[in-house]
DNA sequence: TTTCTTGCAAAGAGTTTGCATTCCA
DNA sequence: TGGAATGCAAACTCTTTGCAAGAAA
């Protein structure tokens, strides 16, 4: 897994027939170089400036395909856009304040309990890969 | 607060200086009529049925009003889009299966550690209301 | 050279808005 | 009657798709 992870794009591709190219390398860098969740059109924004002639139509194609690789994931973090990160990144999830927008990032332990209970009363397989937890933050809360 | 639910659509209205329309009073029927949470575009549908010369712009405009008379709330089930249910309703979560779709409701219970967590190690106040867990049903875990 | 990828433009879905007309109070 | 609400059409945002031209391998 480690290993899988480490694997170059180029060597990635190559091994499911997919090939390299620009589009691909630039989109991958500006999630990977982002400090946070960002949209399918702020990742346009960042390739196009190291690579004016990228559309945002290859954006959207090179994200599904980096999602099916395994390298890319996509959150919902509501607001009715979709938001992508590295996907070697360790599971975590959301705060997010609806008064001022923050989001925290919180680790995965604070599941565990609710985990535990969803599988023993409903049976439930819950996947808490980058859950958004809505409310106010610290601040706002005066 | 009880006395608040049950006012009638006509008088919240004119308390607040908005007109009763058949528009309006049939958006909110079709809401409480429904047995599940419903899309704007299922909201229209069902109005439609009863008033075929309801816009569906008219149906997002009474969605907006609805939620700001404090009568129907609406959750980001994912998807990208929004579904409505009546407000008076208990809050209760959704347990979403991503291999059959199928939505299961559950108390709101199961989460007050989680809650107390977020709290204590946050300074987080987490609203959990209409909140979606996805994961994978009993039946699909085979 | 082959066929995978791209850019472009157009088409979608879901939602919002401007404006003249309608109609509630 | 006067102003709020509606219907209609057009615009808007985000995303997808068809197709000819371009470029990896």
């Amino acid at each position: 897994m480690t290993t899988k992870r480490q694997r170059s794009l180029s060597q990635v591709l190559h091994d499911r027939g997919y090939r390299l190219t620009p589009q691909r390398m630039i989109v991958l860098e500006a999630i990977e170089a982002a400090d946070h969740h960002i949209s399918a059109e702020e990742v346009h924004s960042k390739a196009h400036a190291k690579y004016p002639y990228i559309n945002i139509s290859t954006v959207y194609r090179t994200l599904d395909l980096l999602k099916e690789l395994g390298l890319v994931a996509e959150t919902d973090l509501g607001g009715g856009r979709l938001v992508y990160h590295p996907a070697g990144k360790s599971h975590h999830h959301h705060l997010v304040c609806r008064k001022c927008g923050k989001v925290e990032d919180i680790d995965e332990t604070v599941f565990e309990r609710l985990c535990q209970d969803l599988k023993e009363k409903y049976g439930f397989n819950a996947v808490f890969e980058h859950m958004a937890i809505f409310g106010t933050c610290r601040a706002c809360s005066g």
